[in-house]
Parts: structure tokens; C-alpha cells; sequence
DNA sequence: CAGTGGTCTAGACCACTGC
DNA sequence: CAGTGGTCTAGACCACTGT
């Protein structure tokens, strides 16, 4: 009976580590298409007696692919080769005024358009003093008004936002609401005189922390985006600060640069 | 005499595994600046006798904490909190025209105004059939020429790059040559009469394959940023295509966002 | 129930660091 | 040299899955 095992062996002599050998043949099944999405991997049972080493040795091996988030164990059932879950492109005109023509929320729109259910949910509103952080971009020290939500595509959670507005403006409007309204808050601001202009993206990528791994169902191996969105008014003012958090592989972040 | 672990107790009854119960609490003493960048871990048998635990478990533990990308272990010496290295911030005009008026390409322009010493090496340059991924983008099939190099800031890798350009503009001029003259290959297309109009960069993010882990010398728990440009001239026509891997932790992206 | 992965123990030998 | 992390063995018991 055939394997992805066959006629692979590991040399204890060799400078490289027998977990790591064990690790780069997995690895390699899968770069050239012995293993693909969805496949089960060797059980470690099999591991174990294919190479004739010590359980922790091939569990050390899974634990690399896990971590390269190349694999995915299930508990009580096996390994697998890792699926690539639906992506969502973000235009670089997401924001622009005629996407909110419609009455709907970036997100929302998007999404249907794609053919995914969209779902928000721990909508938070509150009002608190302006993090350091976020006060720098504001320009502004104080009191903000802080909605934080987390978005779902078919059920699984890919993005929590937190924006971020001075008191001074979104206090006691629908801004301030849990559901402000149609075309979200972006239309609210200009509701209130404060025209958008352009905004500001700031984009880094790093594991997730310990609370967003847990709110996003992060698989191990899985970056995230933190994604820092700063919205201006065509009085330059800045008006609001959205802090993003995105499970990198459920997106693909489009931009266009000038040249000139 | 005291420590971090002072008064830290873990609960075997628990329902969380014990060896995440350990990581929780060192976490937490990073995040609260009991532990500060650069700080040595208690040691693993320092952890063993505290918690009374197999070494098993502490290495589960410190194991954790550095694929969440936190700490650092170096052979010999101990586990430390891992330092932030300098970033490096890509504005969104970096391919504007007037910076390359002065003959430097974007790299070692940026990187001298920031203070730190840029190197470039492992540039190799040949001809190929466009991967078909690449050659979407470029609207072109054949043969194309592959300009790739790393760079380097202060010794430390931080980014590869793959340009790929249509053979018909490139061959037999600078930009097939290792060193394409001042201003980079930007300039070199301009004097072509590719005129350049636009970019589009189409952000990802994920953990480094095997391969990128070792020629950018990445440390476990960091992330990669791929960012693939294409270059537009005036006709509309794709010029070139940029395939960029970054260690995510040396850089921070900004971009523009039209609000109409 | 058998088969799977999750956790944990109690050792062993090794390689690297710094004194 | 003592102290550190890196690798590996050979078990154990558990929880989850599917039949």
C-alpha cells in the first residue's frame, strides 16, 4: 500500500534535527502535491513506526508544520493539510462616497457582493479618555467616543474593529448609537458638516495576541493584519481612528500608489 | 529573593493544560512590565522546581510564548523577551518621481535618510517564462527578466525582491544588467519611454515558508508581509511586477485611502 | 470500541555560553 | 566548569472521534 512515507527516511547522524527531517518531507509532500488541501497526514502511530522514533519526536515535526500554519490537528480525528479560507479583497476605494450611495456599511456591501452572509456582532459603545496611541493620530487629548464591533463572514469571525471619534463630535449623536444608521458612520460624519477628504492607512502584521486569537477562532500559524485607518475632514481635521484587527489569511489588502 | 514567579501557583485540576497556564502568567508579566524587553525568563530548571512540573511542561510553555512571536531563546545563554527591532516605514509616495530624481534607488535613499546602513546582495538576474501568477498581472506570457536581491539594514536581512519585466523592454538594456545605474530600474524604464502613471501593491500576510525563514534569518513567531506592485506606464500597460517578502516586524505600511 | 491527538512524567545526552 | 537551552526516549493517562 502506498504512501507519502514511501521510501522516505530521516539520518539520526546529520546535523539537522530528526524532528526538522521529519518536518521538511511532510513539508515537501505538500509543496509538490503528494499531500493537498484537506488531506489527512500520516496518524503520529504511523509516523512513529514508518521512522522508529519516540513519539515526542514526531509530534515535535507537527507541531513545526502547525506552527508554519501549514497543518491543522483535530482532535480525535487527525492531521490535515490546511484549507485556505475564503478571501476578501479590500479595494483601495472602499471608503470612497459613492460605495455608500446604497445605504449600507463598508462591510456589509462588500460582503453581499461577494456572496458571503456578513454578520456583526459585541457591538460596544462606550466613552472613555483617548489611548496615547490613538490620541496622537487624532490630534486631540479627552474624552472619545469608542465603538468597537467584530465582523463574521459566513460564521466565522475575520476582523474586530475599534473606532475611535472625539467626544466633541459624535457625543449624543447616532454616531454614539449601537446601530447608527444607514451607511454607518462614515455617513453620520458627513451628516454633521464633516465632509471626508481622505484617509490614512497604517498596516502591520504580527502573531495574535492570547484575547484576539481567542475572539477571532485564530488557528495557530495565522498572522494577523493591524490595520490603523485615520479618517480626514476637508478641514484637515482628523475625525476618526479605526484599529483593526484582521486573521491575515481571510484577506488580501489592494493599494494604488502614485507615481508622480 | 524576588522574582516574577512570586506567588504564581498553577491549578493541575484546571480544565486549561497546565503548560498554557505557565505561559499565561509569563505573558502577563510582559504585559504588565514585570518582564520588560530584553529581560531573561526564570531559567527552564528555575521554572521546573516553581511549578513542580515536568521539563516537558515548561518547554510547552516557553514554546508557546515564542511562536506567539514574545520571547527569544538563545542556546546557552536563556530566554529573553524578544526586542522590537527598528522599523522601517514605507510611505505611500515612496515611488514618486521626485524621489528618484537624485539617483538612488527607493531602498538606499529611504534607509540613509533613517539613519541605518543599507546593503543589497544575492542579486541575480536571468531569463525565464513568467510564472503564471506573475504573468496575470504583467497581461503577458513569455519570456521575461528576473532582477531578485535581498536586503539588508544594519547587517540584518529584512526583505527579497523578484522584479519580473516583459523580455521585449528589458532585455539587452541596464535593467537586465546586476547593477542597473542610478536611480534603479524605475529610471532606467522612464528613459525607455515607459513613462510610469501608477502602482497597484496587493498586500498579504503570512507565516515565512522554510526557505524565507532562513535567507531573511527570521526569528519563530514572526510573520512574513508579501507585497506584490505592479508598475503602470501612461499607456496602461503593466511594466513591471514586484514580488517583495518582508519580515513583518521591520515594517509598517502606510498608504492613502480617495474618500471619493 | 479502536484510533486519534492532547497532556504530562522522568529521565538521558548533547551543544552552546560565560566564567 | 556550571548553567543554559536543544534533542530524544519510553512510557502513562486522558479526551475526542467515528463505527
Amino acid at each position: 500500500m502506498s504512501s507519502v512515507l514511501d521510501g522516505l527516511a530521516v539520518d539520526p547522524a546529520s546535523d539537522r534535527a530528526v524532528f526538522r527531517q521529519i518536518a521538511d518531507q511532510l513539508r515537501s509532500a505538500m509543496e509538490d502535491g503528494r499531500l493537498r488541501e484537506g488531506d489527512r497526514l500520516p496518524s503520529e502511530a504511523q509516523l512513529i513506526d514508518h521512522y522508529g522514533v519516540a513519539r515526542m519526536t514526531v509530534r515535535s515535526a507537527l507541531q513545526l508544520l502547525e506552527a508554519e500554519g501549514l497543518t491543522r490537528a483535530e482532535h480525535g480525528r487527525g492531521v490535515y493539510v490546511r484549507k485556505k479560507p475564503p478571501v476578501r479583497r479590500l479595494a483601495s476605494d472602499r471608503f470612497a462616497r459613492r460605495h455608500r450611495k446604497e445605504g449600507k456599511a463598508a462591510f456589509l456591501a462588500e460582503s453581499e457582493q461577494a456572496g458571503a452572509i456578513p454578520d456583526v456582532d459585541l457591538i460596544q459603545v462606550n466613552e472613555t479618555t483617548v489611548p496615547p496611541e490613538i490620541g496622537e493620530r487624532l490630534n486631540h487629548s479627552g474624552p472619545v467616543v469608542v465603538r468597537s464591533r467584530r465582523y463574521s463572514l459566513d460564521g466565522t469571525p475575520v476582523e474586530t474593529a475599534t473606532s475611535y471619534l472625539p467626544a466633541e463630535i459624535a457625543h449624543g449623536t447616532p454616531i454614539a448609537d449601537p446601530n447608527p444608521g444607514p451607511g454607518g458612520i462614515y455617513a453620520r460624519l458627513e451628516e454633521l458638516g464633516h465632509t471626508l477628504e481622505r484617509f490614512t492607512e497604517e498596516v502591520t502584521a504580527r502573531m495574535p495576541t492570547e484575547a484576539e486569537a481567542r475572539i477571532l477562532a485564530m488557528a495557530p500559524g495565522v498572522p494577523v493584519f493591524r490595520l490603523v485607518r485615520t479618517a480626514f475632514d476637508t478641514d484637515g481635521r482628523a475625525v476618526e481612528v479605526c484599529d483593526t484587527i484582521m486573521s491575515a489569511d481571510a484577506y488580501v489588502l489592494n493599494y494604488e500608489l502614485p507615481a508622480h
